[in-house]
DNA sequence: TCCTTATTTTAGATGCAGCTAAATTAAGAT
DNA sequence: ATCTTAATTTAGCTGCATCTAAAATAAGGA
């Protein structure tokens, strides 16, 4: 899949922003959403393949940390994505508001 | 719609290639594509809307060219995804010349 | 061995982004 | 006025990314 459509994914993105710079389970990690333990688990999948996961095991837990390097120019996309999101949903509220 | 869903649609990401640095018509831009013209003006108005293409009006023409600074952090996502094209391109072009 | 915990995989359902076709707008030429 | 060219808008269709549910895997304890 290419680099571009994994973090397109608000889903993904969000899971990226979570492991960003500590490690979690992916339990823990399927905790944060309100969707299926599988359906994070195909997220996890998609983001390790691209690289933008690594994972480490441990007994039956399997930890996941975000490959910052990995991301390439993306890295900053991510990055400027969580500091203007609130600024960004906040305007696109704007914008529905005088659409009424 | 999100920057990062506008320029994650390839067709789009095509789009700002072909109006990096210049003009052109909405029908040399449908011109590029096996699509209708329709699908490719829908493309052209979500662009717009996201703020990185501007337009410009003469006779029944319009005009598009891209706006370089409104993509900030995604300009480099742009401009690294042409450059890896191109050196795509390349390598095709060397695997011909080595199967003659 | 069987159970539990943690997670993935598979198979099938669903919503929506992107598409087509047809109607519409807009400007200029005849 | 009508026709042509250029492009958009609207309405409806379709494929695929994402989802759920259920079965499968894998490791550790009782």
């Amino acid at each position: 899949m290419e680099p571009l459509q994994v973090i397109a994914a608000p889903r993904r993105m969000r899971i990226l922003e979570l492991v960003w710079d500590r490690e979690l389970a992916a339990g823990d990690i399927a905790a944060e959403f309100d969707v299926s333990w599988s359906a994070v688990s195909q997220h996890l999948t998609v983001l390790k393949k691209a690289g933008f996961l690594v994972e480490r095991r441990e007994g039956t837990s399997r930890f996941y940390r975000a490959d910052k390097e990995a991301l390439g120019p993306l890295r900053a996309v991510v990055e400027d994505h969580w500091r203007t999101s609130l600024l960004r949903i906040k305007h696109l509220a704007e914008e529905e508001e005088c659409s009424k």
